[in-house]
DNA sequence: ACCCAGGCGTCAG
DNA sequence: CTGACGCCTGGG
């Protein structure tokens, strides 16, 4: 059986402007970007373990037309169900309007609305995923880590066909878990029975590099000690010191999976690219320590930090302003 | 064509 | 605090 439901999100169901080619094409690192296919932007959604494959309008997100969104599944659809979770990964569910106002009141953000009009957070689909797929990039370029998580995805998600082709879940902790880290590990694995070089089905083949190991480890813990249902319900406090006890997760990864993972908005990753950026714009150029941007940010910025670091980055990309801070 | 320095966030020393 | 980590980018 196969079932293609097609409903309409319309301009009144949600606050403030959507340009939703910038929300997927900004580089936030929750997930890759969507594939662009015939006007759509498609992906795979998993939901209650079942697949969905969305496709949402990719043009004209900016004027008074209703999106329209066409979910293919062997399954039957509960369309309230995947709008909800289409709400959710677009950050439709925040009014930009308010969020307007609070950065028009300061004359350092107000210049980064005609940059961003319509830009929101793109959350990720799954906290796992999103713990991982942070993990990834750190230290790592958007493309690099983008091309890692997709060739995670087809070594070890599960492959679903639609009719527009096929597309691969985000591997669960337990498959991560019986991936070899590197090529050794594989070749040793098999017997020896495949070449060295054709031991590719490592994490580290990924392009992971030493990430790997913090991955196999993250999915360890994910599996054994740390229960993402509890951590959703923590207060943002307690869920960073929890999430900085797995490897390769420090402040900035923490804070990013608990933005784009646990949708706590008062988190204020900070890059170099956001260092830069607050250190010129609010402390005239000096060098401040990462730890005390990061305190800034929260006490400064509240509950929209999140959105003000995604605001900061991507005007400071547009306006020219970080070919000056470079 | 080539090489090699520089950049990215976290960890270990 | 500093250097190492892996890989890609970009300048020479």
């Amino acid at each position: 059986m196969r079932m293609i439901k097609q409903f309409q999100i319309y301009r009144d169901e949600y606050q403030g402007p959507l340009n939703l080619d910038l929300t997927i094409n900004s580089g936030q690192t929750s997930q890759p970007s969507w594939k662009e296919n015939e006007g759509y932007f498609q992906e795979l959604i998993m939901f209650d373990n079942q697949p969905y494959l969305v496709n949402i309008t990719s043009s004209s997100s900016e004027n008074e037309d209703p999106m329209d969104v066409k979910i293919e599944s062997p399954v039957n659809v509960d369309i309230g169900a995947l709008k909800n979770k289409i709400f959710d990964i677009f950050g439709l569910n925040d009014d930009l309007n308010i969020l307007y106002k609070f950065l028009e009141s300061d004359p350092k953000l107000f210049p980064t609305i005609k940059f961003c009009h319509g830009l929101r957070l793109f959350k990720a689909q799954d906290p796992f995923e999103c713990i991982i797929s942070s993990i990834s990039s750190a230290n790592n370029s958007i493309i690099r880590w983008s091309r890692s998580i997709r060739q995670m995805e087809k070594k070890w998600g599960d492959e679903y066909h639609f009719l527009s082709g096929k597309y691969y879940s985000f591997p669960s902790p337990q498959r991560i878990l019986m991936a070899p880290e590197h090529e050794i590990e594989e070749f040793e694995l098999c017997g020896g029975e495949k070449d060295l070089e054709k031991c590719i089905d490592n994490l580290k083949a990924c392009g992971l590099g030493y990430r790997g190991k913090y991955i196999k480890q993250a999915a360890q813990l994910v599996q054994d000690d740390i229960d993402l249902n509890e951590l959703e319900k923590m207060d943002y406090d307690e869920a960073f010191q929890i999430l900085l006890q797995i490897p390769g997760v420090g402040p900035k990864v923490a804070d990013c999976i608990l933005l784009y993972g646990f949708g706590k908005g008062e988190a204020f990753p900070v890059d170099v690219w956001i260092k830069r950026i607050i250190c010129h714009l609010y402390f005239s150029g000096k060098d401040i320590p990462v730890p005390k941007i990061r305190l800034f940010g929260m006490e400064e910025f509240g509950e929209y930090a999140g959105y003000v670091q995604l605001y900061l980055f991507h005007y400071a990309r547009k306006s020219g302003l970080m070919k000056t801070l470079k």
